[in-house]
DNA sequence: GTCTTTCTAGCAAACCCTAA
DNA sequence: TTAGGGTTTGCTAGAAAGAC
């Protein structure tokens, strides 16, 4: 087992899927074409340590990439050898079922993760935890309780939030929650509707009481989009109910993310603030 | 000398452009 | 309109180079 080997391990166990563009992007290896080699490698054999979900081909995308994750013999290999806290891996369970039509959202979704880290690594701070909106808890076979960890029920409405990412993290010994939504597509009147419930969960305190937190969390959205992000502030403007929680609101592109992760957000207000 | 990493060539499939 | 060449993206195989 070679060193780039172990951290492609370590690497699933901490993300839960990762692309081969996304393991280079964590600078596993120098060159990307060495990555497949080690892929391969881990691959092998009658119980591999990983296994690939693939895609096949989209029209005017052209080979999507694999999504690569632990299968439990991975697991097993880091509980057992590098005194892995099963709790902490992140794996799915069973053989990974496929989500094609989730492909990019979840790519970006765990792309958030990877620069989060980045940043936190050079900075004074620490995650908590993250949890993403396709981990799941209880079981659907004897107890018939599988549900998003990050469900969030609504009171005043009924109905509920799943937001993409859940995280909790200290930042210079302060701690803080964050709720992220990553927004692909061009459908602004839906994401009004799910900012909407935000604001309620937000009203209701939902997140300081799921996640023992003094004050409230602050709900970050990244779009595919720039003219999107716009519109959306654009339209939010005119909602009465969003008027005096402009702070709790924070957006942002995704280009603009890969640049800097900590600058450059936009409040409700469009006043230009940082993550914190 | 061996194991690991990097480099080079090439395949498959889809898109774009141009010439017949 | 069609056929073909070039390009892009993701990946594999195998040889060469590098690290220990």
């Amino acid at each position: 087992m070679s060193e780039s080997e172990l951290r492609i391990l370590e690497s699933l166990a901490r993300y839960k899927y990762l692309t081969t563009s996304q393991l280079d992007l964590l600078n596993i290896l120098k060159n990307k074409m060495g990555l497949y080699q080690r892929l391969r490698e881990l691959r092998a054999g009658k119980k591999p340590l990983i296994a690939n979900n693939s895609f096949g081909i989209m029209p005017g995308k052209g080979k999507l990439e694999d999504f690569y994750y632990l299968t439990s013999k991975g697991q097993d290999f880091l509980i057992e050898n590098l005194e892995y806290n099963e709790q902490k891996i992140k794996a799915p369970k069973g053989t990974s079922s496929l989500f094609a039509r989730d492909y990019f959202h979840r790519k970006e979704t765990i792309n958030f993760y990877i620069y989060f880290d980045k940043w936190i690594n050079k900075n004074d701070g620490d995650i908590l935890f993250l949890d993403y909106y396709f981990d799941k808890i209880g079981d659907n076979r004897s107890k018939k309780n599988l549900r998003a960890k990050n469900k969030i029920d609504i009171e005043q409405t009924g109905g509920y939030i799943i937001p993409d990412i859940v995280t909790k993290f200290t930042y210079k010994n302060e701690p803080y929650l964050f709720f992220i939504e990553q927004h692909n597509g061009k459908d602004t009147k839906k994401l009004l509707k799910q900012l909407y419930f935000h604001l309620l969960a937000l009203e209701e305190g939902k997140g300081a009481e799921k996640y023992q937190m003094q004050k409230n969390h602050r709900v970050a959205v990244i779009f595919e989009f720039e003219s999107i992000l716009k519109a959306t502030l654009e339209r939010i403007q005119n909602i009465n109910e969003f008027k005096g929680f402009e702070k709790f609101f924070i957006f942002k592109t995704n280009e603009s993310l890969n640049k800097s992760f900590f600058n450059d957000w936009i409040d409700l207000k469009r006043i230009n603030t940082n993550l914190i």
